[in-house]
Formats: C-alpha cells, sequence, structure tokens
DNA sequence: ACTATCACG
DNA sequence: ACGTACGTGATAGTT
C-alpha cells in the first residue's frame, strides 16, 4: 500500500444517494429536534466504511457551487430537467458540511465548475505526486477518471454496497479505456444531464463505433467507411452536436481550484465535536462505536440477605427502581431481577423474592421514601405480581418524557434518554437483541451493569425533566392527572373482565359453518377456487375474470375494500358474498379466535394493557387484546360483546358515555356563543346545525336526512374540516360541501376563528396544547409540501378537541376510583368517551347516581357534559 | 417488515 | 394543480 492515500469525495452525488437509499424508512431518521438524517445516517455509513477501508492521509468533499456552471454557458440546458430537491433533503446539506467537519474533512466547492472537475483536477495532481486515490461517487461519468492509481468507487443499491472501477475492471465490463466513456456520451448524449447526443444512437451503437474506431475524432475522420445510410446521415448531420457532448461529458482536469494536495491531510475525527453532534442527531449507534459513553464502568453491589441491613442504610429518602421482566406483558412476564438504590449505591439482583422480604417490601410501599422508575403502571403491576403494593412514586421518566413531547413515543428507556441528551445507557435491543435472537445475556454482569445505568439515567435524568415539564406550565397536568391515572389503570388492568368462553365457541362453529357455505358459494361464482382473504388473488377474479371496473387503485394493485365493491357492482351475488365473508371472517379471527387467545385460563378474564404514552393526542390505547374496538355497528358483530360478562352471579355490567363530548369541548374552547346556547338549552346539537346551516326556523323542521348532513359537518368541524374530506366522506358534491361549511362558519364564527388561530398557535410555537397544557408539537406545519402541511394543519385544529375530550374523561376516572372506593363496584374499561364497570345488583342506584355524577363534573367547562348511562347482565343486553 | 382491510371512538 | 377527513390495533397475505 502506498504511503500517500486520497479520498476524493463527490458530496452532492453520495447525499442524494444516501437519501433515496433510505428514502423509504426517512420517518425513523429523524432527530430529536425534528431534522431529517436519512441521508445523513447513510452518508456517515458509507464515510466510515471508506475511511476504514482505505486508511487515507487526505480526504477532499467536493460539493457543485450551483447550477451555473462553465457547461451551461456552452449548453444553456445541461441538467436542467433536474426535479427540485425535496425540502427534506435540502435541510440536511448544511448539517454535512458539519458533519464533515466534525470527521476532519474539509469540504470545497468551486464557482462554475462542478464537483467532478474539483474531483478530476485533484486526482490528476494526486497521480503526479505518487499518491493512490480514491473516488467516491454515485455517479458512472466519473469512471473516466480511473487510472493505474485510482479507482472509483460508485455507490449501487443501497449505500454500502460500492463497486470498485479500474481500468482493468472498465475493460473487463465495458470494453472500453477511461476516455472512451467520454467519447461514448459524445455519441448517445446523456437524458440525466439533459444533453443530446447523435439522432438514434443508443447505447448499443455508441458502444460498437466507439469500440471500432477508438475516439469519435477517429471515427469522423473515417465517417466515410460507414456504410449504413441512415447511421452515416445522422453521424454527418450532428457532428456537431457529438463534438459539444464531448465537451459537456469531459471532466476538466485543470479547474483553477485554489485548494491542493497538502491543505487537506487528514488526520481524523474531531472527537469532541463529533460526539456532540452524533448527539443532536439522535446517531446511537455511530456514538456506540466511539466507545466515549459506554467505556468507563459502573459500579453496583449485588444484593444479597447478607448485605441487605447496610444496603438499606443508604435508602432513606428516595430511591430509583427498576424491576426486570422478559417481554412486554408486563401481566405475564417472568421477573428477571431487579435493581435499587439511590445517589451511587447501587444494588442488583436476579432474585425478585428478595423484594418480598420486609425491609424491601416495607421500602417500596412506603409513603414517605419517594421512588423514582422508568413506566409506573408496569413496576405496579410486576409488584403487584409478587404482593407488594408500590406507593409514593415520584418520577416516572417515561410519563414525563411522553408529556415533553408527546411525538416521541419510544418506549425504551435507552432511547428516551438519548432524547434527552443522556447517552449513558443502551436500549434494551441493543442488550438484547430483537426478534427472534432476543435473549438475556448469558454473563449476569451485563445485565447489571445495564440495569445500573438505567437507574443512573433516570437519577440524571430526573431534575432537567421535571424542569422541562414545569416550564411547559404540565406540572400539574403530571401529578394531578396523569400519574394518578396511571394507577387507576393499573387496577384496572389487574381487575381485568371476565370472558364467557363458551359463547364465543358456540358463535365460532356457527360462524365456521356459514363462513364455508358463503366461501362455496364465491367458488361457485368464481369458476374456480381461490384465496379470498388476498386482495391480489380477490382482484383476479373481480378485475380480470369477471371483468368488473377497477375503481381505484392501491400502492400495489386494485382496491377491494368495502366502499369499492358496494360501488362497482351493488347487486352482483359475489360481490354480496364476499362482503359478507369479510364481515363474517373477521369477527372469527379477531373477535373469537383472537380474543379466546388472550383469556387467561386461571381466571377466565382478559388483561389488557392500556398505552398510555402512545398517541399524539392524549388519548389511551389498548392491546394484548385491544377492549377499545369490540364490535358494536353489526348486529352480527355485537353479539360479541355477549361474550363480557360480570364476573360473579347477581351481579351486571354497567356503562356510562359522555354525549358529544368532542362538541362540547369545542363549543367551550372556542368561545362560541351560538353552539353553547345550543347546549345550554339541552338541544340536539345535530338538529340544531341543520337548522342553522339550511336555514329553518325550528329543530322540528328538521328531518333525518338533514339532520344527518348535518352531523356529518359536525364531525368534519372536529376532524379540521376541508371541503374536500367532507365532500369524499359524504358523498356530496365539494361545491355544496364548501357551501355548507362556509354557513357553518358564518351560524358559528367564533369555531371559524378558532381554527384560524389554532393554525396561527401551531405555526408560531410550533404545537397546540389542550384544556390541560397536554402538548403536541407540530414541524410539519412549515413544510412546503402540500399535502405534509395540509395534514399538520387539520391536526391542528383537531388535537385541542380530542385531547381535551381525553383529558376530561382521565380526570373522571381519577375522581371516579375515590367516589366507588367503598363499594364493590369496579371500574373495568375506557373507551375514550365510555367507562365501563361491573357491580353487584344492588348497588346499580348507588351507581347510577355516582358514576353520571362524577362524570358531569370532571372538569367545567362553559357548556354542561351529559353522560348517558346503560346496564345489562353482560356488555350486550342493554 | 410492510400493506390492505376492517374493528372501535 | 395539488388532493385527506382525526385517533387507534389485530389479522392475513405478501415481500
Amino acid at each position: 500500500m502506498s504511503k500517500k492515500r486520497l479520498l476524493l469525495i463527490d458530496g452532492n452525488s453520495i447525499l442524494f444517494k444516501a437519501f433515496y437509499a433510505l428514502y423509504r424508512s426517512i420517518d425513523r431518521f429523524t432527530s430529536p429536534t425534528g431534522l431529517h438524517t436519512n441521508a445523513l445516517y447513510g452518508f456517515n455509513v458509507m464515510l466510515s466504511k471508506m475511511l476504514d477501508k482505505i486508511q487515507p492521509t487526505a480526504v477532499l468533499a467536493a460539493f457543485d457551487a450551483g447550477s451555473v456552471t462553465f457547461r451551461t454557458n456552452i449548453y444553456a440546458d445541461y441538467k436542467g430537467n433536474r426535479r427540485k430537491t425535496p425540502p427534506e433533503l435540502t435541510e440536511q446539506f448544511p448539517v454535512m458540511m458539519k458533519l464533515l467537519k466534525a470527521r476532519g474533512i474539509k469540504s470545497y466547492e468551486i464557482k462554475n465548475y462542478e464537483a467532478d472537475d474539483i474531483i478530476g483536477t485533484l486526482a490528476r495532481e494526486a497521480d503526479e505526486a505518487g499518491y493512490q486515490t480514491w473516488i467516491v461517487t454515485g455517479d458512472r461519468d466519473l469512471t473516466q477518471l480511473c487510472s493505474k492509481h485510482t479507482t472509483v468507487s460508485i455507490s449501487k443499491t443501497g449505500v454500502t454496497h460500492t463497486v470498485h472501477y479500474t481500468p482493468a475492471y472498465l475493460k473487463k465490463t465495458l470494453g472500453l479505456t477511461p476516455r472512451q466513456i467520454i467519447d461514448k456520451k459524445a455519441l448517445q448524449g446523456d437524458s440525466s444531464d439533459n444533453y443530446p447526443g447523435v439522432t438514434k444512437v443508443g447505447k448499443k451503437t455508441a458502444d460498437k463505433l466507439i469500440k471500432k474506431y477508438g475516439n469519435i475524432e477517429n471515427l469522423y475522420k473515417n465517417v466515410d467507411t460507414i456504410h449504413a445510410k441512415k447511421l452515416h446521415q445522422h453521424l454527418v448531420e450532428d457532428k456537431p452536436i457529438a463534438f459539444l457532448a464531448k465537451k459537456l461529458a469531459t471532466i476538466d482536469r485543470n479547474a483553477p481550484i485554489k485548494i491542493g494536495l497538502k491543505d487537506i491531510t487528514y488526520h481524523g475525527d474531531q472527537t469532541k465535536e463529533l460526539v456532540k453532534l452524533y448527539q443532536k442527531l439522535g446517531f446511537r449507534k455511530f456514538l456506540s462505536q466511539m466507545h466515549v459513553t459506554f467505556n468507563q464502568t459502573v459500579s453496583y453491589h449485588v444484593l444479597t440477605k447478607a448485605n441487605l441491613d447496610q444496603a438499606m442504610k443508604q435508602m432513606t429518602d428516595h430511591v430509583e427502581f427498576y424491576l426486570g421482566m422478559f417481554g412486554l406483558n408486563y401481566h405475564v412476564a417472568p421477573f428477571v431481577g431487579f435493581a435499587i438504590g439511590s445517589t451511587g449505591n447501587w444494588y442488583v439482583s436476579k432474585d425478585v423474592d428478595l423484594l418480598k422480604l420486609e425491609p424491601l417490601k416495607k421500602l417500596l410501599e412506603s409513603q414517605t421514601i419517594t421512588k423514582n422508575v422508568f413506566d409506573a403502571k408496569r413496576t405496579y403491576v410486576g409488584l403487584h405480581r409478587l404482593g407488594i403494593k408500590l406507593n409514593n412514586v415520584d418520577f416516572d421518566m417515561l410519563l414525563v418524557s411522553y408529556l415533553l413531547n408527546t411525538s416521541e413515543n419510544e418506549n425504551d428507556l435507552g432511547k428516551i434518554a438519548n432524547l434527552h441528551g443522556y447517552f449513558g445507557v443502551k436500549t434494551d435491543s441493543e442488550v438484547y437483541g430483537t426478534g427472534k435472537s432476543r435473549h438475556l445475556p448469558k454473563d449476569d454482569r451485563i445485565l447489571f451493569n445495564h440495569w445500573t445505568r438505567k437507574l443512573i439515567a433516570i437519577d440524571k435524568l430526573r431534575a432537567p425533566l421535571f424542569k422541562q415539564l414545569k416550564g411547559h406550565e404540565q406540572t400539574k397536568l403530571y401529578t394531578q392527572i396523569e400519574l394518578p391515572l396511571s394507577f387507576v389503570l393499573a387496577r384496572m388492568e389487574i381487575a381485568g373482565i371476565t370472558v364467557n368462553t363458551k359463547i364465543l365457541t358456540n358463535m365460532k362453529s356457527k360462524y365456521s359453518e356459514r363462513l364455508e357455505e358463503l366461501k362455496q358459494g364465491i367458488y361457485e361464482d368464481a369458476g374456480e377456487t381461490f384465496n379470498i382473504g388476498s386482495p391480489k388473488q380477490l382482484s383476479r377474479i373481480l378485475f380480470w375474470k369477471l371483468q368488473l371496473p377497477p375503481l381505484k387503485k392501491t400502492k400495489t394493485g386494485f382496491s377491494t375494500s368495502v366502499g369499492i365493491l358496494k360501488r362497482l357492482a351493488p347487486d352482483a351475488p359475489i360481490v354480496q358474498k364476499i362482503l359478507k365473508y369479510r364481515r363474517l371472517s373477521k369477527i372469527l379471527s379477531t373477535y373469537i379466535d383472537g380474543l379466546l387467545k388472550d383469556v387467561y385460563s386461571s381466571d377466565h378474564k382478559v388483561h389488557t394493557r392500556y398505552l398510555q404514552t402512545l398517541t399524539r393526542t392524549g388519548r389511551l390505547s389498548s392491546v394484548d387484546p385491544n377492549l377499545q374496538n369490540i364490535p358494536v355497528r353489526t348486529p352480527e358483530g355485537r353479539k360479541i360483546r355477549k361474550a363480557f360478562i360480570p364476573r360473579k352471579k347477581g351481579w351486571e355490567i354497567w356503562s356510562s358515555d359522555y354525549s358529544q363530548v368532542e362538541l362540547r369541548v369545542l363549543a367551550s374552547i372556542s368561545g362560541d356563543h351560538n353552539m353553547q346556547e345550543e347546549f345550554l338549552q339541552g338541544r340536539d346539537i345535530h338538529a340544531s346545525t341543520a337548522r342553522r346551516i339550511f336555514g329553518l326556523k325550528s329543530n322540528n323542521e328538521v328531518t333525518p336526512n338533514l339532520r344527518r348532513q348535518a352531523k356529518a359537518v359536525n364531525f368534519g368541524i372536529v376532524y379540521g374540516i376541508s371541503a374536500f374530506g367532507l365532500a369524499r366522506n359524504t358523498g356530496i358534491s365539494r361545491k355544496r360541501a364548501s357551501i355548507f361549511i362556509h354557513k357553518y362558519f358564518d351560524e358559528y364564527p367564533n369555531v371559524k376563528k378558532y381554527m384560524h388561530d389554532s393554525v396561527e398557535k401551531a405555526h408560531k410555537l410550533g404545537y397546540v396544547e389542550t384544556i390541560t397544557h397536554r402538548r403536541r408539537y407540530l414541524p410539519d406545519i412549515h413544510s412546503n409540501n402540500f399535502h405534509t402541511r395540509s395534514f399538520a394543519e387539520r391536526t391542528a385544529m383537531n388535537t385541542p378537541i380530542q385531547g381535551s375530550a381525553a383529558d376530561i374523561i382521565k380526570m373522571a376516572m381519577i375522581k371516579m376510583e375515590k367516589a366507588i372506593k367503598n363499594m364493590q363496584a369496579t371500574m373495568l374499561l375506557q373507551i375514550h368517551d365510555e367507562l365501563i364497570f361491573e357491580a353487584p345488583k344492588s348497588e346499580l342506584p348507588k351507581l347510577a347516581k355516582i358514576v353520571p355524577d362524577v362524570m358531569d363534573h370532571a372538569v367545567k367547562l362553559a357548556v354542561p357534559l351529559k353522560v348517558s348511562s346503560h346496564h345489562g347482565d353482560n356488555w350486550y343486553d342493554f
């Protein structure tokens, strides 16, 4: 290997390549501040690989200075067809300059020249000075620069796959010398650089001609030896074009650059700056490769009965605590161990039974010693399984982080620590692996080290995160709502809801039979058997074999969704059967088989997990199983609810739900007097809206059809209205939709103002808020992309409404638990605007008083809240 | 791992 | 001219 090694990087080209290579995952590559980083990440992967391989003594990244170059001077349309660079990439260019600097690499550009020319010139100088040179680019034209001492590496698919061009390799693959690359392009032109070649001469002809004549000068000297008449004619006529193209294709190897080899000596990374930049960009993987954050050891003690008393002496005021379980579902996940301690005295153990010993149990249950954790609900449920009641949690790092930014809904301690600028702890997937290969490390010390680092992260982030919470005016939201709620939710999850599996298995056999009949009928109509569940195979039958008109495309083919099927042939028997088949198989797979899988054999219950830190609006979500989407709208599906029963004989299921809570929230926060008046008068809001937008005298004149249309407009308003969306969803014309909206805003002028103010607030501050200061950031509000920006604007209108409604029921739930504390009645489920209980029949009158009352008075709005209730032997018989 | 579909508020 | 109603989760098929 030569002692002098030069690496030349085609900056623009590589960043483009990296951008599009990782384009599909662009959403996964964003920095904590919301900057796109996919191109930077891909570029850095490639750069690291090249630096490692080449070990250069000199490095330069060359850039294009602008669209005006000496080439556009001789041919105005040169590169004239280039699309505008997407803003997601543009924003990464300035950061790339910083990244290069931090990696100890100079950047250079020069007016009127392209990066190619800088590279060509330096490569020539390097050749003369005895360097070995590597050029990294995504542009094949640069292969003209390869020589005995210069390799041109072209990045292919992905980020890391490159092909290395030497003169020998060029000869072998294309049969050309480096100089002949230019001549070939002179004949065939270049569509991506937007200049023509000789008419009708493409790749193949150009290749043949160059191989025969060597270069275009020699070709034109002997042009008359070409007997193909047309080709001869084109060559002669387009001679000026060919020589112009050659000029354009030739890289200038004597560009007037003011930078020399001695200026670009490579000394390696600027470690300090690089760490800072990686942290800013959220490049965890590169950080961990730098061995700066994880190589310091942490000290911990393995806790035993012998040193327990000693340990307890150091945990008198507060502790950080982590309970290790293997798996996400903390209702059943096996225990792995725990870590506990405070201010530098860390204790770990794989034996969770130690927690049951009096000193530790007392500590965890203590009302005076505060506990700092990550995911209090998970910890509460886990400890509950051990017979310990967790009390006095102060800091829940997961919950606080979520409240600070509901869009960062990560669930991993390491990732969240990174988001907040702390890099001393790895993610669980880094330690345990992902997917099938996920396993506990064989060496306990790795586990203990990881857990100890978790405690340190919690300790270190507590003060700064609390401070930010205060800055957001969210302290109350955390201490009065979310933290207490997490324990209410934990107890609801633990309570679970009883499922009568017999009902489900009976339904299963009935539905399976009907499904089989439908299947045979569909096969008969289709004239063959196929997989009805496969949209691809179904499309083939409907749109090819049966020649039905495909009305809508999806990314991968034609849509076969319900709406489309209904439209394309409402009367076709096969379509009817398919729709019925779909409905039944959904019920069977998701709500019968799916639900049965989640029923615990120990207590015949399902114990869902509410995800409290997931949605961007502040709503809860429910998993394993999802109990927030049990069918209700169709008679067949609704029967599933018969299987949800009270846990004891003589008990009933009780349900109370808010009526139009989101519209009431809107009336209140918008300050719209007209809308408030409707609610204050106790009128039917959809009928009133119909009366107003259709200009009727009284709600009595409103027909069911007008009411339905007004209801759709009310929904649209809550979702962040647009005429297009309203039209699409209701089937009316866009013009009509637009008229409705205008009329709506005339009638409810402060609603209009509220919508406008919400978008403006998002623009100014970058976020919107609910009534409890729950915050959602909307960086896309500044996007140049119409679609992206419009979405952010609708979100700005919708989130305060949906989020405030979520706030209200959360407050109600906390009060509710206290209100029914001395009763046997148990709160089981929350379904966004509805609470489900089980209770002995004898308690129902009391419940009928308490539940609506608590829900009504959860919060004081400018309009009353309305609650309606139902009860029955199961969730169906209301 | 992604896409289409469909269940809920 | 552009072109989506807001928020979720589970399943089956496809890659």
